[in-house]
DNA sequence: TGACCTGCGTGACATTTGTCACACGTGTTT
DNA sequence: AAACACGTGTGACAAATGTCACGCAGGTCA
């Protein structure tokens, strides 16, 4: 679309250059990316395409022949599983400065892999060629040593999942999937139906609710029609 | 311990190579990585150390310090998980042309990881330094994508634990459970008692005797102490 | 032989979770 | 106003699971 360096003046999705933006935080999460306050990867990167995409797209299935690589610079991208029956668990989402590890699947071997991702709201993101990917991997120890952080800092979180699911009642569950939900919007106000809610733990509706209640009644949160409050 | 192309006599693990069993794992798995019936990668990695490693070692801990490469070569390695009341369930196993995930995640940076890792069997295992590891990485791109490979597969394996968990049953997890076992051992009969496979499930023995029961009255597996012999 | 450990069987029970059926209010559309 | 979609509340019920308290059999060791 435009060069990293240029503002993005047609792009909604935030005030400031989504690059910048993608800078500070991973200036945060992995330092040795930053040298001389730039991206160390500016230069061979110059080349990479950023696409914006629409909320509620989805990006991913199982089957979807993907060859690019994607970082996601801005939004937020849901990854789930689906069962036959239609009921979905989620498995983690992407934000800033997250690599999209379904596509680095769909980049390297044609192989299926067992899950979606949709967009919850518009996602800006940095593509890259096969070609342009190995090529950093090669010559840049920081975007190699970047990627395979970010690929097992994944592994890490999928294991706290399933640590979550074996181990933990659904009231755990859902209380650690709202404090979650609030760190990653940086509110304590949750704009969420008990239905989606659902779709988060991979239970029903009914049950959510029910937990809720429960919750309400501890003194934990507060509800309104489509609105969790944490207040506690 | 010795340059590759030597026999590793001394090594009680395999009667063959276990280099030599590596290529032809690898030859399946990833075909690029041999080239005029040689592993791609052998030039660069003569100077890599083998190990050996005694059955049921505690090799990784949340906080161990790992600073090397690891690549299985022979042997079988569990990695699991423990919640304080001291249940355990596995997460993934290692073996013979499996790249150690925790062993990248210490190599990269001391994060810790949430999971034990511990030899089910004697363990024959390559090590890299870190600066041969990303030498690696940087000079041969199939040593590179052999590497992503292994993690977004990996990836991809937990992506279904977590749909067994929260979509399927107890008995439907142990039949597969009883399936997988199977085939890594290549044999259906499976000498294993109930208690481990409540700590493979992370649930109790009684409930793993209880299914069984049903299993075996359904005529899809005989038992005798510490045996199940699956007959479907 | 007796003590002891290990692996397994089993029944009773509480708890958790999923499911069904239905009711209610709010807001929107026709 | 009537119809409708949506989000939620609720009660009853079945099924799945975890837990406790035993007893039993086989093998080992002193």
């Amino acid at each position: 679309m435009s060069a990293p360096e240029q503002p993005l003046r047609d792009v909604p999705l935030k005030s400031r250059n989504p690059l910048q933006v993608l800078q500070e935080k991973l200036q945060q999460s992995c330092p040795q990316l930053v040298r001389n306050d730039r991206l160390v990867w500016n230069e061979y990167l110059e080349a990479a395409d950023i696409v914006e995409l629409p909320a509620g797209m989805l990006v991913m299935q199982p089957v979807s022949p993907c060859t690019q690589f994607m970082l996601i610079l801005g939004g937020s991208v849901r990854v789930y599983q689906q069962n036959p029956d239609g009921r979905e668990v989620t498995l983690y989402r992407s934000h800033c400065g997250d690599v999209c590890v379904l596509s680095i699947n769909g980049m390297l071997h044609k192989r299926d892999f067992g899950a979606y991702a949709k967009t919850e709201t518009e996602v800006l993101a940095l593509t890259l060629s096969r070609e342009q990917f190995m090529q950093a991997m090669a010559m840049l120890p920081e975007f190699c040593e970047f990627i395979l952080t970010s690929l097992t800092d994944r592994i890490n979180d999928m294991l706290h999942v399933i640590e979550n699911t074996v181990f933990d009642g659904l009231n755990t569950r859902l209380m650690c999937s709202l404090s979650r939900l609030s760190r990653e919007t940086g509110s304590d106000t949750l704009h969420l139906t008990h239905q989606e809610l659902a779709r988060e733990l991979g239970t029903s509706r009914e049950v959510i609710s029910r937990i809720l209640k429960v919750f309400e009644q501890q003194g934990c949160i507060t509800q309104e029609r489509g609105v969790i409050r944490i207040t506690l």
